[in-house]
DNA sequence: TTCAAAACATGAACATGGTTCATAATGAGG
DNA sequence: CCTCATTATGAACCATGTTCATGTTTTGAA
């Protein structure tokens, strides 16, 4: 008798259901707009069953945020067992990132809200702890990417250890983007080319660190190839 | 008759006292707990004056963001201006913003819940414009130091134009710090100097940079040295 | 000094939208 | 078919941002 399963199906499929369209009415009509009862009518339930699902509006912003994080460390981790060089896979991450950000274009807009202060503390503990987990296995292969690159001699960490040493290019990815996603500050700058921009920072953060072996920042050619390249391999 | 000066003096006096009412409300309170009725009367002043000052809650939010962001470029341009070399002067931007950050700790907070979609797009225009406006002369500024760099032949630019090479020192700078004040992410890393790791990424990426003179990496008590020196003469 | 008009301050009323909960509907087990 | 537990419902509730009719103050001319 799988009353109690069927159940279960039928309410974590419910849970998608409101998911999946919250997601649409962000896409659709902005983060701003979004309405818990709105949310609930066009899904063809009460407001309250709703919140059977969600303790809060906040608590669903961060279920949301959970699980396009999910998608994204998913990718991480396919970069890190990349069969590629250490240098190659750290490069990878950005253009990973990169690519993520611009498939998935409302992303990066949630995920900047959601760990807005007055959102976050807001959210459920359980909620909140869920989503930090999501961050624990992509660490941990980053982390090995780059003891492995240490062990081989390819980068010297010097008084770093392997996670802060990671940082860097993670903060060059996510701080080069969120600054051009900021509205008003692309218009300030005069940025022709926000993608190779990126891309040769990272790059240029890479070589800093005396990342073996080396890229020649100046090849253009070169560079477009390993972008190419990757998308081939990993964003198949 | 300086009546109408007076009244104009009043005005703005007034304004001050509620944006310093607010500062120090969200700094008591936290952001998420302002509430326009309660501040009207904490200043002594009924909800409707209020909004003849702002016209929501979001526009007294920016118009507060974008006063913190004065003095912070203030102190950007200080350092553009500073007696030092170009790699110094670059290097001393992440010092002071790490120092500035440190010094307001409620400001990096509002300016990313500013620069959330849910505010920036409520507020008026005239604010949003009046905060990127602050912007305008510390671009320019920094724009000088790279071209000077560039001009005297310390550092190579190859593809990129002076704004995008100045955006790497920049996002190395901001993604570390929003990255270590995202809530969950340090209890996740093990980040044992957060301080010291931003300031080695921004030399490890002017390095990468070939930005001239090159810094040792491995020279703790020289990067030591040459922060508490930027403290000492532009922080003064 | 006086007074009409303009400018301004007030805070109760309003509007919006998140959240709750008394009630109704459902369905499982007997 | 009945009973009871579980779940769905959506109108009512409540907190807060915003407005606006009203009262007060200031201004400048008579």
């Amino acid at each position: 008798m799988g009353t109690r399963e069927r159940r279960q199906r039928e309410r974590e499929a419910r849970e998608q259901l409101f998911l999946d369209t919250a997601r649409r009415l962000i896409r659709e009509e902005g983060l701003m707009t979004l309405q818990m009862a709105r949310l609930a009518r066009a899904c063809d339930y009460a407001t309250g069953t709703l919140y059977q699902h969600f303790a809060s509006k906040e608590d669903l912003l961060v279920a949301l945020a959970t699980q396009r994080l999910g998608e994204h460390c998913a990718l991480f981790c396919r970069v890190a067992n990349w069969k590629a060089s250490t240098r190659e896979r750290m490069f990878a991450l950005t253009v990973v990132d990169e690519c993520f950000s611009r498939r998935h274009p409302t992303y990066s807009r949630l995920m900047q809200y959601v760990f807005t202060e007055v959102v976050w503390e807001t959210a459920t503990q359980e909620r909140r702890e869920r989503l930090t987990a999501e961050l624990a296995p992509v660490v941990a292969s980053i982390t090995g990417v780059v003891e492995e690159a240490i062990a081989r001699g390819e980068v010297h960490a010097g008084v770093l250890s392997a996670e802060e040493l990671m940082l860097g290019p993670w903060a060059v990815c996510h701080g080069m983007q969120s600054l051009l996603q900021t509205r008003g500050m692309l218009a300030q700058l005069a940025i022709s080319a926000p993608r190779r921009t990126i891309y040769v920072h990272a790059q240029v953060l890479l070589n800093g660190l005396n990342w073996q072996p080396l890229f020649d920042i100046g090849d253009q050619a070169g560079l477009d190839a390993t972008v190419e390249r990757i998308e081939r391999e990993v964003l198949a």
